[in-house]
DNA sequence: ATAATGATTCGCT
DNA sequence: GCGAATCATTATG
């Protein structure tokens, strides 16, 4: 059996380093009555103040991104481009906003229902490979922002699954943030090797 | 109160 | 590869 992460996951180290822990582990929902789950296989790594692709750059304080200063384990979501619902978890003490988005995961459990919120008939890689798609086919809405994480009766919750060594972990830059200029160079993307559910490289 | 915009995806070429 | 879809958040008046 896998076990729960507990908060003290979230608080005791770096952003990036549990940006890089995160590849392996499984995110849980139980949303509507459904239940699913997907082994984590990219993230990115998102850290105020001084990321300037971060919402919360230079502190910036506003209804939407004050839940990324609140204390780690927390769910911060968000709609992107008025379509995707993009999950990221919420890492270090209250006052940091440090946050990881999860871009891509690995189908497990309840793959038939997430082919149905996809609107898809059968699996394929594209089911879950992609931040707005991976939260989709999880059920996952911006309504869920702000929710602890570590609780095992909480919608979203992750469980520990599988450990990689960090030579299988590819690091390589976050995408989609050309406007934060010489922070988008930043290898703070990390993705499973040779996975077939991540986006495609950069 | 109003207007601009984006941590994306999908369909077409 | 390119562009549209589509709306909460944000800054500004």
């Amino acid at each position: 059996m896998s076990t729960l992460l507990p908060e003290s996951f979230y608080l005791s180290k770096d952003v990036l380093h549990i940006a890089k822990s995160l590849i392996g582990k499984v995110i849980n929902t139980n949303i509507e009555g459904k239940f699913t789950s997907g082994m984590i296989v990219e993230t990115e790594a998102y850290r105020a103040p001084d990321d300037k692709a971060c919402h919360a750059y230079n502190n910036r304080l506003t209804n939407r991104t004050k839940v990324m200063f609140e204390k780690g384990g927390i769910a911060y979501i968000y709609l992107c481009y008025g379509i995707h619902h993009l999950f990221n978890v919420v890492t270090a003490d209250a006052g940091l906003a440090h946050a990881i988005l999860i871009r891509g995961i690995e189908p497990l459990d309840g793959i038939s229902t997430m082919c149905d919120r996809r609107r898809k008939s059968k699996i394929d890689y594209s089911l879950t490979s992609g931040p707005g798609t991976a939260s989709l086919a999880l059920g996952i809405t911006s309504k869920l922002s702000g929710i602890s994480i570590t609780k095992t009766n909480s919608p979203i919750y992750l469980t520990d699954y599988k450990t990689f060594h960090k030579e299988r972990i590819f690091a390589s830059p976050r995408v989609g943030i050309d406007y934060a200029e010489e922070c988008a160079k930043w290898p703070w993307r990390f993705r499973l090797k040779e996975s077939p559910w991540t986006s495609k490289p950069n």
